[in-house]
This record gives C-alpha cells, structure tokens and sequence, in this order.
DNA sequence: GGATGTGAACGACTTCACAGCG
DNA sequence: CGCTGTGAAGTCGTTCACATCC
C-alpha cells in the first residue's frame, strides 16, 4: 500500500535524476568519511579507497558517485573537496536547518548536546515538553516551552524539522502539533508507527529494533555484519 | 567487498530456512505492533489489518509470515499469541540477554532508562566508561567501571552484548576492549565504521545519517514517506 | 465470502566487465 | 598502468494474481 521508489532530484545541470533510496543513505557515510581524510590532508580518494573505508565495492562506490556527475578523474581519483562540496548540494545539507525538539529527557538533553547535529548545520532553534515542571526550564539558552506554544514559537524561529523524542504514548499528539504548527519532516524515536499526511516527511529510528537485529544476527551466527543505518 | 545476503536460520521443523534481511527489520515491527493489539484482546490478526497498520502490503505481510511456518488459517487469519511467540523465537528474544553499556553520558543514560530494552528482554548488567571522574559512581544499582576492567567484570555478568555510547574518538578502542573480554555483539551509536572481526555482529545506528536522510527528503519533496527500519 | 500461501512477474539494487581516458 | 564511467548481467526483494482452504 505504500509505494518504495525512487526519487526525483533536480541534479547540478538543471536536469531530473532519479536517485536510488539505497544511495542517498550511503552519501551521508561518504560525506562523514570524506570529511575524515579530508582533515588527514587528502586531496585526492579513489573509488577503492572509499570502498574499502566503508565495506563496499568500488564498483558501487563509483556508481554513487557518478550520481554527482561526472567529478573524477580517470588514473587519479576524485577531488575529496569537491566530492564533499557536491554531496552537502545533493543532500540539501548546504545549509542551516533549524530544529524543534520535542522531550527534553534524557534522550533530547543527548540530542541536543551531539555534536554531529551542530557540524552538519542542524541548529536546535526551540524545545518543548509535555512535562509541566520542566516548562521554563532553560537549556543553552533555549527556553523549554509547552505544546500549546507550538504554533507560535515555531513560527517564531523559523523551525522546518522537528524530533520527537517523547514516550510513545505521547508521540502521535506531539507529532499532529508539529504539523499543524507547520513542520515539513519529523524525525520519530518513539517506538510507534506514526500517522502523517503525505506532505510531511518521516523518518523513524527505534532503538529496540537495532537491538533486536543484534540479539538475531548473534542469535543465527549470520555469515556477514551489515552495515549501518 | 562485504557481500550482503540471506541468513542462515534453523526454521522450528529442524530444516534450514533462508531469510531477507529486510524482512528480519519487520519483524521487530510486527511483534511491537502484535503485543499492542493482543493488549487490546484481539486475538486474531489478517495480513491486510498488519499491512494496515505498518504501511506495508498484505502480500509482503503474508510473504513475512510464511517464514514462521503456516501459522494462518485461510478466511481466519492468525493467532496474535501463536505469531508472538513464534517471532520472538525466530529473532532470538525469547530470553534475556545480558548487556554490556559503554559510555555513561546522556545517550547512555537514555538507553539505561528506555523502557523499551527491559520489556524486551535485554537486561543492561555491567557500566564503563573512559572519564576517570565518571568510575565508581552507582546507577541503577550498577557501578561504573574503567576499561581495564572489562574483562573481568564481563566475564563475572557474562554480558554476551555491547553498546557503544561513547565519543567516537573512543569507538573503535572500546569496541576492541569488548572484543577482547569475549561480547559477541555491538551496537554503535559513534559515528565512525568499526573494524571488527568476522564472528563479531555489528549495528550501527549514526543519528546525524537519520537527520541527513530526513533534511534530504524534505529538501527534494520526494513522492513517498519511508518506514522505520 | 474471506483470508492464506505461493509461483510468476516485476522492479530495484549490486556486481561484473570492459572501453576509454589521463 | 591506474582509475573512472557505464552497459549488461546477476541477485535480491516486492507486488500480483490466483488456487486453495476454512
């Protein structure tokens, strides 16, 4: 009932690209890496190198990238700066995303306190909670605010993407306001299939399930480790 | 290089069974989603209400389902109980397991409370971290320890699964110090590819991937929201 | 009628293999 | 010679469609 696909980008030369969900997933661990030996002062990375970084074929390693255009040179590789440059443009990451954070539990105060989030320019602009003797609190500078402010503090700052990080019980309500209040893309760590109309984006990650992956693949002694996700 | 592929299981008729990767991620989906409406006291599910419910096809909840046996009975549908018990025992949590928690800092402390591992079965029973002043301190009736000694105190819990919650300067030099006191699986929340040996399970959970994925989909407006995984 | 189980068709993803370029 | 870019082949996963059974 809900279609997989690809998806339609506009590429660097104006024209349509149909990218495989499968690769978009990959370019966030070539950007990670590339950043890595970029840092180490490489200029130049070949398809096998990211390949073997990374557990995967150099053969679908240049097919991904051949998604960027045409960026590498044959018997020298690709221009790591360049390949990091037309990733960021790909991914839409070229630019600050202010966040809303929703749960300011043990989880959010992780969230909000990742690095990662900051050096890719996602910037927590507002936090809300359901709990009303955190309401007021202050956290870096950010006022912890209730779901009946939501509409306004949202407009406010200017927030497009919220997470949730909530108790499942709570999670359905708080994900309805983030979209009444006008969020575009919810990223959802309670453990609930949650209901969105198909404007909003929705990415879930249940920390249970990985755990029971793990629990399965130590279970069956499977021959291969997966990669990450 | 790393080839990808099926598992290897030992179905309940004693035969050999190969299974997708893709369906063991549902599956963890289903038995959430099953426990939930066994709670409600409906004792009978079809495909098209799972399907439903996960935005996924009855076909693929059938195809699923096949691999746990003909537990469905044409114009009927299948015992939520009967496919409880048989999923817990085809992914391995039909019993506790032992865990082993790295890194006692907010992610940390979030995984330790989530209510989600318990229920499950996987109990946390041993606490490390690298931070001098952290040693000694007790959470949840467990203390925390320093890494030299991780052998020791694994050994003495006979915590067979790690989680790594640490900075990812630290990821891959506690991965090796769990490898060395005998855990036979990890799951990583460091942004960073561990290198870990064969007979070793790996899963990765990268939460700035997540958020990438999600600015990603938000900034193409693609056609599909995706699932959870 | 209503729902399962499953071969066959379909589509997506990966690997192979090699032409072509620096 | 080394490495890229890409058609072709192969593998994997999902959906269709229908025989089958309660």
């Amino acid at each position: 009932m809900a279609k997989e696909g690809l998806f339609n980008v506009r590429a660097s030369d104006g024209g349509e690209l149909r990218l495989s969900r499968a690769s978009v997933g990959r370019f966030s661990l070539y950007l990670r890496h590339l950043e890595g030996v970029l840092g180490e002062g490489a200029a130049k990375v070949s398809s096998g190198q990211l390949g073997e970084a990374l557990g995967i074929t150099d053969a679908q390693v240049r097919k991904d990238l051949a998604y960027l255009g045409s960026l590498g040179q044959p018997g020298i590789g690709y221009s790591t700066q360049e390949l990091i440059d037309a990733i960021r443009r790909l991914l839409g990451i070229d630019r600050c995303w202010p966040v809303a954070l929703v749960g300011v539990g043990n989880l959010g105060r992780a969230l909000l306190g990742y690095r990662g989030f900051a050096q890719r320019g996602f910037r927590v602009v507002a936090l809300f909670d359901t709990d009303p003797t955190k309401i007021g609190q202050v956290i870096d500078e950010l006022t912890i605010c209730n779901v009946e402010q939501m509409p306004a503090v949202i407009a406010a700052t200017g927030a497009e993407l919220g997470v949730i990080a909530v108790p499942c019980a709570a999670a359905q309500m708080v994900a309805d306001a983030l979209i009444r209040a006008g969020i575009r893309g919810l990223l959802n760590f309670a453990p609930v299939v949650l209901r969105t109309p198909a404007e909003v984006r929705l990415v879930s990650v249940d920390l249970t399930v990985q755990l029971e992956q793990l629990a399965f693949l130590v279970h069956t002694q499977a021959p291969e480790s997966p990669d990450t996700r």
